[in-house]
DNA sequence: AGCACGCCGACT
DNA sequence: GTCGGCGTGCTC
C-alpha cells in the first residue's frame, strides 16, 4: 500500500472521532464509501486526507469501494457536521447517520442524473406555436416544460412520460438534457402570487433583510401581524436569484398544511421533509433538494441537515419551539445549527416567532441578530386582553368558578366559541384511595399513573405502561378509589353536562392521531357553530380559530412554581400562544388565566404590556441567577438498572476533571424523577461562563466516562439542555 | 452498536 | 454431552 493515500472516514457507529482507511485513487472529501469495520462492511463517509496517520500499517485496512463520483455533501455542510459533532460531543459517524436518509446510509445509489430535461431555443419556439397533431404525449410534454421547471428523469416518470416521447423531443432537438449547473439561474420560472398587501411594519421588515449576506434576523411578530407573508415575499426574493430557500417547522401534524399554505403562493415545486413520511418518499425529497429540483423545502428538525444545490435563505418558522431540540441520542438544536449553517453558507437566517426565546431576545439585546417586529395585526384586529382568574388555594382540582361557566355560557348563547387549554391529556391525573390514601404509581418510574377513561386504563405517561384500573384499592381492598384532578377527557365530559346543548372539540394527543382526525376536529370549528374546544398545548401550535372569542388557560401555576428555571418561560409562550389563537377581525379575544395564587410575581407585564417586556424581566431573573443565556450549561446523564450504579459513576468520573476557571460542577444529583422505565438516573451539571470553557470540561468528562463506564451503564452528553428530566 | 469469544446452567 | 445465557474486548 505504499503509493495510496490515507483518508479519515467517519464510520456510523457510537464511537469518537474518524478512522483511517487507505485507498490509492484521490477522494473528494463527501463522497462515501465501503469499508470493512471489525469484520462488518459498512457504508462511510470521506471526511479529510489524512496528514499525520497514527494508526500502525498493520491494522491499516483499504477501502473496498468507492461509491459516489460527487460528495454527497457540499463542503459547507460537511463543516456543519464536522461542527455539530464537536459541540455536542456526538459521534461523528452518528453525526452523519442523522444527516442522510436510510437508503444513502446504507449505500445505496444517489440519483444518477442530476441532470433535467431542459428546452432549446427551437423547442422555445415550437411550443409557442403548439401545433404536433401526429404527437399529442410530446406536445403536451413541450407545453408542460414552456410553463413549469426543466424536469429531472424521476420526475418525468411520475409524471408518466414514457422514454419513446422523451427521445422523440431529443431527436427533433427541442429538448437535451442538461446538468442542473448548466440552467441559467434566471431562466427557470417561478410564478409567485402576490394576493396580499403589505403593513408598514412587513414593508420595513422586508427591507432590513440582505439576501447577500449572512445575517440572523429574529423577526418578532406577534400572533396575526403576518410573519408568513414576510417568509414568502423573503423566499420569491431568493427564488429570483435562482437559489433555494429552506424553512423549518416544528414538529406538529400541521406540518402538511404549511406545506399546501406555501405550494399555493408558488408555482414551483414546494418539498417536504417530516417524520410521517415513508423511506423512499422521504429519500426522493431529499434528492430533489440536493440536486437543486425543489426550490422550496419544508421540513421539521432534521431537514436542518438537507443538502441543497444553491441555498439562498434558511426560515425557522416558531423558533422559540422545543421540538427543535433533539431529546434523545444525537442532542442537537435545530434553530442554532441553522444559524451555524447559514454563517457557513454566507447567507441569512430569520427566526421567527410571536414568542422568541430567551437565547435569541438576548443575543438580539447583544447585536448579535438583529430584530425585525411586526407589533401589530394585520387586519386592524386589537390585541386579546388578559385577565388572571384566582381559584380557591384548597381546591383540590382547578375546574371553572361559577362566575366562569357564566361568561361561558354567554359567549356560547352569543355565537361565539370557546376555548380551554389544560395541559394535561386524560381522565385524571392521580388515582387516589379515600380511605387509606393510596395512590396508583408505576412500577418502573418514579410517577403516577393517569387514568384514561377512553381505551380504558392506568396508564404511564413516560415508559407507556398500562394496567386495568382496580375495582378496589390493592392496599386496603375497599371499594373507595377515586379519580382526582382533570384531564383533558374529564374536562370534555364535566363541559358536556354544564353545556348539553353545545358541541365539545376535544383536541390531544390521544385523540389526534393523524392529519385525517385534525381535519375533522377543526372542521367542526370552522363550521361556526357554538362550541367549546377542549386541548392541551398541541391546540396552541400553529392553528388559528378566528370564532373563539373566549379562551381560558387552567392551571398556570405549575408551570411557574416548577423547580425547572426553563419552565417559566414555556409557560409565558404557552399563554401568549394561546391567547393568540383567539380573537377575530372586530372582536378582540378575552383570555383568562386561572391560578390559586393571587399574585404571580411580574405576571403583570405579561398581561398588561407585552410578551417582549416580560422576557424581559424573565431575562433580568436569568442574569441575577447567572442563569442560561448568561451561563452556558451540560448535562450529563446516567442510566443504571441498579440503583446507585450511575451515581457511583458520576461521583468518581467527577473527580477526575481538573477545575476550570469560571466553571461549576454541580452533582451527581437525582433528576426530578429519579426512576424511568425501571432505569435507575443520575445526573451532572456543568455551568461555565464560556462555551470554551464549558468544552474543556465536557471534553474531560467525556474522555473519563468512555474509559470508566462499564457497558451496565449508559450515558449521555447534553450541550444547551433544553430540560432536566 | 455489532460481533466474536468465553465461561457457566438446564435440556434433547 | 451441547445449546445458549450475556459479560467484556475490539473496532482504523
Amino acid at each position: 500500500m505504499s503509493n495510496s493515500t490515507i483518508y479519515n472516514i467517519a464510520i456510523p457507529v457510537p464511537l469518537p472521532g474518524t478512522f483511517e482507511y487507505a485507498s490509492p485513487l484521490p477522494l473528494k472529501p463527501g463522497i462515501r464509501v465501503s469499508v470493512t469495520f471489525a469484520r462488518r462492511r459498512l457504508t462511510g463517509v470521506v471526511i479529510s486526507l489524512c496528514d499525520d496517520p497514527v494508526t500502525p500499517a498493520a491494522k491499516l485496512k483499504p477501502i473496498d469501494a468507492i461509491l459516489d463520483a460527487e460528495p454527497v455533501f457540499d463542503q459547507a455542510l460537511l463543516n456543519l457536521l464536522i461542527w455539530a459533532s464537536n459541540y455536542y460531543f456526538h459521534p461523528i459517524g452518528e453525526v452523519f447517520s442523522a444527516a442522510l436518509p436510510s437508503k444513502i446510509k446504507h449505500g445505496g445509489a444517489l440519483e444518477a442524473a442530476t441532470e433535467r430535461l431542459t428546452l432549446t431555443e427551437l423547442g422555445i419556439q415550437m411550443a409557442k406555436v403548439g401545433n404536433l397533431p401526429r404527437a399529442p404525449k410530446q406536445a403536451q410534454l413541450l407545453t408542460r416544460l414552456q410553463s413549469s421547471e426543466p424536469m429531472s428523469r424521476a420526475d418525468l416518470t411520475q409524471a408518466g412520460y414514457s422514454a419513446a416521447v422523451i427521445r422523440g423531443l431529443i431527436q427533433k432537438n427541442w429538448a437535451c438534457w442538461r446538468s442542473v449547473k448548466d440552467v441559467p439561474a434566471n431562466d427557470a420560472p417561478h410564478h409567485f402570487k402576490a394576493a396580499i398587501s403589505l403593513t408598514e411594519a412587513q414593508r420595513q421588515a422586508i427591507a432590513a433583510v440582505e439576501l447577500d449576506q449572512p445575517m440572523t434576523y429574529l423577526l418578532y411578530g406577534v400572533t396575526g401581524s403576518g410573519k408568513t407573508e414576510v417568509y414568502l415575499r423573503l423566499i420569491d426574493q431568493v427564488l429570483r436569484t435562482g437559489k433555494q430557500a429552506l424553512i423549518l417547522v416544528p414538529e406538529i401534524a400541521l406540518t402538511p398544511q404549511t406545506v399546501d399554505r406555501f405550494q399555493d403562493r408558488f408555482d414551483c415545486r414546494v418539498g417536504a421533509l417530516h417524520s410521517g413520511m415513508t423511506a423512499a418518499e422521504r429519500n426522493r425529497q431529499w434528492q430533489a433538494a440536493r440536486s437543486g429540483g425543489t426550490k422550496i423545502i419544508i421540513g421539521t428538525r432534521s431537514a436542518i441537515f438537507t443538502p441543497m444545490a444553491s441555498i439562498g435563505i434558511i426560515i425557522v418558522d416558531e423558533e422559540h419551539d422545543t421540538s427543535y431540540k433533539q431529546q434523545d441520542g444525537f442532542h442537537y438544536s435545530a434553530r442554532d445549527l441553522a444559524t451555524v449553517r447559514a454563517a457557513n453558507e454566507g447567507i441569512p437566517v430569520v427566526l421567527g416567532s410571536a414568542t422568541p426565546s430567551l437565547e435569541s431576545i438576548a443575543n438580539a439585546e447583544a447585536g448579535k441578530y438583529q430584530l425585525l417586529k411586526l407589533l401589530d395585526r394585520a387586519n386592524g384586529a386589537k390585541r386579546e386582553r388578559y385577565q388572571m382568574l384566582p381559584m380557591p388555594p384548597n381546591q383540590s382540582d382547578p375546574l371553572p368558578n361559577q362566575a366562569l361557566f357564566t361568561e361561558i355560557r354567554e359567549t356560547l348563547e352569543r355565537g361565539e366559541q370557546v376555548l380551554v387549554m389544560r395541559n394535561r391529556r386524560g381522565y385524571a391525573p392521580v388515582l387516589f384511595c379515600t380511605e387509606c390514601r393510596w395512590i396508583a404509581e408505576c412500577q418502573a418510574c418514579d410517577a403516577r399513573l393517569t387514568v384514561h377513561r377512553q381505551q380504558t386504563g392506568l396508564k404511564c405517561h413516560h415508559c407507556g405502561a398500562s394496567h386495568p384500573i382496580p375495582t378496589h384499592c390493592p392496599n386496603c381492598s375497599h371499594v373507595t378509589l377515586t379519580p382526582v384532578g382533570d384531564g383533558t377527557q374529564r374536562l370534555e365530559t364535566t363541559f358536556q353536562t354544564a353545556f348539553p346543548d353545545f358541541p365539545i372539540v376535544r383536541i390531544d394527543s390521544d385523540n389526534i392521531k393523524d392529519r385525517l382526525s385534525l381535519d375533522r376536529a377543526l372542521a367542526k370549528l370552522q363550521g361556526g357553530e357554538p362550541c367549546i374546544l377542549i386541548g392541551t398545548q398541541l391546540i396552541a401550535k400553529g392553528h388559528h380559530f378566528p370564532l373563539v372569542t373566549l379562551a381560558v388557560v387552567l392551571d398556570i401555576d405549575q408551570g411557574f412554581l416548577s423547580a425547572d428555571f426553563k419552565a417559566v418561560e414555556r409557560t409565558a409562550q404557552l399563554i401568549i400562544q394561546t391567547g393568540g389563537r383567539s380573537g377575530r377581525d372586530e372582536l378582540a379575544g378575552k383570555v383568562y388565566l386561572s391560578s390559586r395564587m393571587p399574585d404571580l410575581p411580574g405576571l403583570n407585564a405579561l398581561i398588561d404590556q407585552d410578551y417582549l417586556t416580560y422576557a424581559k424581566q424573565m431575562l433580568a431573573d436569568r442574569s441575577r441567577y447567572e442563569l442560561p443565556p448568561f451561563a452556558h450549561h451540560g448535562l450529563i446523564r446516567a442510566d443504571a438498572k441498579t440503583p446507585g450504579l450511575a451515581d457511583q459513576l458520576l461521583q468518581r468520573v467527577q473527580r477526575l476533571v481538573r477545575a476550570e476557571r469560571q466553571t461549576e460542577i454541580l452533582g451527581p444529583t437525582s433528576p426530578a424523577m429519579a426512576k424511568r422505565a425501571g432505569w435507575h438516573r443520575s445526573q451532572l451539571l456543568i455551568s461555565a461562563s464560556s462555551r470554551q470553557a464549558r468544552h474543556k470540561v465536557l471534553q474531560q468528562l467525556q474522555v473519563a466516562l468512555t474509559q470508566a463506564a462499564p457497558r451496565t451503564i449508559r450515558w449521555s452528553i447534553d450541550v444547551d439542555p433544553a430540560d432536566f428530566f
